[in-house]
This record gives structure tokens, sequence and C-alpha cells, in this order.
DNA sequence: GCCGGAAGCTTATCATCGATAAGTTTCAGT
DNA sequence: ACTGAAACTTATCGATGATAAGCTTCCGGC
């Protein structure tokens, strides 16, 4: 796993292959197969890896308020995916597809708690964690990726939006994250 | 394009080969490479295909409110998305990193018209985007993936939880979605 | 009517990668 | 000391993306 992401980070989720780990392991490709059944049981390891290091802050704290709790999570969560090279990718791809049985119940009691049916806690906590791989996804995609064309000989319109596209960029990622997250869990309430 | 399409229903985002789409098209592997630089290319051109041909409502229509808008443009990306196989993968992976121009200026202005600031018009466009690619993501990633484990034996929170999921899973993936950008949008406002 | 050249395709060939088969070494437990 | 399992090796495959070099077709200018 340590292996794996030195060489996630320096090569990103194309160059992760088994061959780079293995060497790194000094070791053969074909020795991985002894420990993993095939490369996406690597990759799933590889993913929960990454959130037991640093998705450190999945449970409610006494007296939080849920806002506050479902906030934590996400930025929790978020972080994670930062921490390594193409992180969002990978736990969209590999990443297990829900929290560990102990953990849901702990998160979904809480919502109930706070007056959430437990269906609406789900639904809650779904939405809150989609809206975050989502957004962290497209920035670290648009971080490497081509960046936008504006023609040579702009029109007013194109000329302001160009402006606000500035300033967009100047506010940063974060505060693109932070803004949607804060949207949707006020759009949130208990039933 | 229509030949990259068919093998994407076909064999998914993996199985989608030049050499696949070489020979539905009756043709050679590096005879590809006299109409596109490299596979990203290709990708990126069979992304655009799938959004010119089924995110077909991206633009305000006279007299429509500011959420039937956002609220339209992300039901029809999501339905685009959803009309190929990993349709979400691949726009997430090889899609264009925003609108076209045209578009963005109409969709800007239309925003600002109902009291958005330009910057707040843009963090809430990204906002929607991103949630319904997130969820659009997970939702085709856990159709093929694996099903949650419940333990044999489960405690008593556990069982309540799982019934829960049970409900929740019957609402469908249709419920999930709209639960959570209905939640996104009423949490926006025009500052 | 011919000719040059570009467009479009071919065959041949690579390196990389995931995966499997079959054999070898290491080592703990009886 | 013997045995068997665990861990690793070498050898090899098929699939894939990519490049090189050559052939054919056909259009436009003279």
């Amino acid at each position: 796993m340590a292996a794996s992401i030195e060489v996630l980070d320096e090569r990103g989720l194309d160059g992760l292959s088994l061959h780079a780990v293995a060497a790194r392991l000094g070791v053969r490709q074909p020795a991985l197969y002894h420990h993993f059944r095939d490369k996406q049981e690597v990759l799933a390891a590889v993913a929960a890896e990454v959130l037991d290091r640093w998705h450190t802050e999945r449970l409610p704290e006494p007296g939080e308020g849920w806002r506050d709790f479902l906030d934590r999570n996400a930025h929790s969560l978020r972080r994670a995916m930062l921490a390594v090279r193409d992180g969002a990718r990978l736990l969209a791809t590999a990443g297990p597809r829900g929290p560990a049985l102990d953990h849901a119940i702990a998160q979904v009691t809480f919502l109930e708690g706070h007056g959430f049916s437990g269906t609406d806690a789900v639904l809650a906590f779904i939405a809150v964690s989609r809206y975050t791989i989502g957004a962290t996804l497209e920035q670290q995609a648009s971080r490497d990726g081509s960046a936008i064309l504006w023609p040579p000989d702009p029109s007013p319109e194109a000329a302001h939006l160009a402006q606000i596209a500035e300033a967009v960029a100047t506010l940063g990622p974060d505060h693109e994250f932070t803004t949607g997250l804060t949207a949707l869990l006020n759009g949130l309430h208990p039933s």
C-alpha cells in the first residue's frame, strides 16, 4: 500500500502499474498476485488505505449540530481525496460504495437523533458524499486538464464572462467547494 | 462517433479500444490516427457527441424560474450521462470542463437577470453540475459494482440500517438524485 | 490530358501492461 | 529431518496504444 501510494503520487493513476509497484518493492510483478486477485483488488485496497489515513473525521461528536457534522465529514472526505494525486478518480472508480457498517450506524443514528427519518438521513448523507466526490473530481481533473480557450476577439458578453471566471478562479477551488456544500446543507432539513 | 458509441454500449468504457472501433468501421486501427491525435482526443470527441445528442436542455426558456432552469439543466445532463454505458465516467474523465462559451453566456446572463451576481451565478452552476456528475457517477458505478455485504448475524442496529437501505433502494436512484438536487437548489439563493 | 501531392488507408512492428502457468526457494511445525 | 504451504521466480500470452513506412485514390493546376 505504501509503495502503491508513492507510485500513485509520482506517476498518477494511469501510471500506477503493477510493474511499477512491484519494482518499488524490489520484487517482480507476478509476486503481487499472491496477495491480490487482480489489479482491481489492489486499487480497492489502495483506496481503502487512503481513506483510512486521511478521512479521519467521519463520526459525529457529542453535542455537535447535524450541519456541522455533515460539513466536517465532507471536508474530511475531500481532504483524503486531495491527499494523493488523482485521489478523487481513485475513490470514484475503486473506492468502497458506502461507509463501513459501524460508521454508517453511528452516522444514521446521529441524524435520526436530530429529527431525520432513517430514509432522509441516508439520503442526506448520500447527497453530501456525492456532491463532495463530484466537486473534488472536477477540481482535480481541471487542474491538469485543458484550460478554457478564450477567443482572440471577445464580444462584450464574453469579456464580462471572462472577468467573472477570473474572479471565481481567484477565490480558489476551496471556495467553490464550500459554497456548493453550504448551499446543499442549507437546503437539507429534518423532515 | 456512432461506431464508438456502439462499442461503448456493448463493451463499456474499459472495452472501448481503438481496435474495436476500427473493426466496426471495417478499417484497421492505425487508420484512426489520421483523424485523431491519440485516444484521449477520440474520447473527448465521443463525450462531446454524447452531450450534443442527449444533453438537449441547456438553455433557459423565457419566463422560466431560475430554480426550474437549473433543475431542468441538471436533469438533462444526467439523462445524457445515463444514455450510454459508463456515460458518467466518460464525461468525468474526457468531457469538456465547462459549457460552450455561448451557452455559458446565456446561462449566466439568465441567472444575473434573477438577482444573482455574476460570481454567484457561476458558483451556483458549478455546484449543480458537479453534484449531478458525482451523483450519476456513483449510481452507474454501484449498478455494476459490488453490493454492500450484510453480516450473517446482524445486530439490531444493523438490521434497522438494512431496513432503511432497502427502503432507499426501493425509492430508486432517480429519487436519490432528485432529493439531493432539490436540497441543493433550495439552499441556493440570489444574493 | 497529365502530373504532383495530399488524404486515407495499409502492413509491420514496438513497448507496456495485466494475467496465467509452472517451477523454485524459504521456512515453520511436527 | 520431512513436509507442505507461502512467497517468489522466470517465461510467456493476448490486448492495447502508438509509430514508421509504404501503397492507392483522386482532385486541382497547368
